[in-house]
DNA sequence: GATGTTTTCGAATACGTTTTCGTAGTTTCA
DNA sequence: TGAAACTACGAAAACGTATTCGAAAACATC
């Protein structure tokens, strides 16, 4: 490995001058900055990262918490679209990022442990059991911290505006003309709470409401359990005209079970999905979702933490909302209360 | 920041001994080890990573090269369960992962360079232009590499058994009585042959040749690009009575122009997709497909890769070849040529 | 030519850790 | 009892870099 000392012995200078040289210190003449740029490349120097942070305590480096005991975001569609968002927002800024996790070979270490092992300047987390202590630990220390999708008091957090998502995903129903709406939701998170809000939202303010069975517990990117669900809603006495599902995936298992009582989307029965990932417009027939925007949840929860970890004394916490859009695709029917 | 000075105070012992005592050498008697690890975990101390790899020159960070300016590795589910299972093997082992790319903040950077700053111990490379300079750079290089379903002399890969997935879908196919077989092909890449080679092996073992019309060239993962395919293959004076598909998600995009055209699956129309991600066994009908083994796949990667960095000198190149699973859908309906 | 100012550089130190080698003290053994 | 062997520890150097501070040299000013 080819280190400072040695472009400074190829060039009679100091390594001192080496290191300035290198950064762009104004303090060495431009002769001598032309001469160890070019002696550099020609032996193919690369700094050394570790060195570097040993010294500044800056690690370049940004901790990325998407996986833990009950959920893995590296294969959920929506995260994945996250992480590689993340990912290149990080790079645009001279970061590159390490997974966190609470194991390291036979060490048992917890989150805060693994960033300051690794010396992470700053860790954005998603996709996450929020209610662990780990996870508590890591937001009540030093590390700057940016969450997605659920909010702390004093730290900063990027949001899916998932009110506005099933409100306006509602309200689409509504104005095609449903008044018998099921709705299946996901596991009890702050995320399933803010989206029945919308839905409720939407049905007051049209003035409908429904039969509490109508609402029913399903779970987040389960097929089983949801088609499960799906039975229970269409097994009622006068069941629901159009059912709103957790997500895309989920639906699936919904429509298996659709399919297997022979209604016909949107004929029959009308759905939408929720994620509007890229999947749902390939579906037949085209799935009527909401896209969350991914891409730009992970752009600004990148940008936020670095203006953090930069700025640390001045950067207030701040609750950043990102809008999505209704994807409209032709699973929904209008429906005439009379047929 | 507590370190090994802070415990070696306020135990009255040297640092040296403190190192020695938490690294378990055995010339510390067990009462000061005892003594350190104690107040080592009262202090709350954390090993810092970057000092150690300093005076080791062992990072315990392994490299991932998912991503260049042609692909994303994320968002592909196959891919984004490889990467799953990398990082958690690799975490197993007592490694972390780092996303090695060509650029970092405005310096532009060579994978291998890249690798070099945050001193790799070694990189699995999957997913990108195994064509490119920047990438044979890194092969040619002394750090450790391990390449996913591509084969390179001299280094180790771990390979999806391509051949052996086309040859038994083929094989089915044949068996359910087709003889009309249309495939669409990815872009000209070493899997692509592979998988070549199996159709053609099956082909000939059951005598069936096929015309050259019904090999048709599509993309992966791209709907539109094989619905268009799928539309050539269909406007053919004698089309074929079962398609085999790039892969599972790009035979979405058969379906719909198949759906256009008023061709029900399997009724009409037998196909096969690849890949045996999630979601085929979701789709109505559930998809007969090679489910290639992700899992397995990025584990052994690791594996290898970690038993070349730690035995480096008598660790031999070595392709690894993994099976895959026919994963038998509805997709596909026996044929009878006098229908 | 004395004084002040600017330019350009290098010595030295520190970051937190590992590891070699020496040594003082203790035990073993003939 | 003396030599040999072992035990338990510490001093010191090193990994590659950044940064402070002082100093020499060059230049400017009067």
């Amino acid at each position: 490995m080819v280190t400072i000392k040695d472009i400074s012995k190829k060039c009679g200078v100091s390594p001192a001058t080496v290191s300035k040289a290198l950064n762009g210190y104004d303090d060495i003449s431009e002769e001598t900055i032309r001469l160890v740029r070019q002696t550099a490349s020609e032996l193919n120097y690369t700094p050394n990262a570790a060195a570097r942070l040993l010294k500044t305590s800056i690690s370049h480096n940004i901790g990325v918490l998407f996986v833990d005991d009950t959920m893995s975001g590296l294969t959920h569609e929506y995260f994945s679209y996250i992480l590689n968002s993340v990912k290149e927002e990080a790079e645009i800024s001279g970061y590159d990022i390490t997974f966190i996790s609470q194991k390291l070979g036979k060490r048992k270490m917890s989150f805060l442990q693994h960033c300051l092992y690794r010396n992470c300047d700053g860790v954005v987390i998603a996709s996450v059991n929020f209610d662990s202590k780990a996870v508590h630990e890591l937001i009540n220390s030093d590390v700057p911290v940016v969450t997605i999708d659920y909010a702390f008091d004093n730290v900063s957090s990027v949001l899916s505006d998932n009110v506005e998502g099933a409100y306006e995903l509602t309200s689409y129903l509504l104005n095609m003309g449903h008044r018998k709406i099921g709705y299946i939701f996901g596991e009890q998170t702050s995320v399933t709470n803010k989206r029945l809000v919308g839905f409720n939202k939407a049905l007051k303010e049209h003035g409908v409401s429904i039969p509490p069975e109508y609402m029913v517990q399903g779970r987040y990117h389960d097929a089983e359990v949801v088609r499960e669900a799906t039975a229970r809603l269409m097994d009622l006495p006068d069941p629901p005209t159009a059912i709103m599902f957790p997500d895309d995936i989920s639906f699936l298992g919904g429509q298996a079970e659709l399919t297997r009582r022979g209604l016909r989307v949107p004929e029959d029965i009308s759905v939408c999905g929720y994620d509007g990932i890229n999947l749902s417009g390939l579906l037949q027939p085209p799935l009527t979702t909401w896209h969350q925007d991914a891409d730009r949840i992970g752009k600004e929860s990148v940008r936020k933490l670095i203006e953090t970890i930069e700025h640390r004394s001045t950067c207030a916490a701040e609750q950043i909302m990102v809008s999505g859009q209704l994807v409209s695709g032709s699973s929904v029917r209008e429906w005439d209360e009379k047929m």
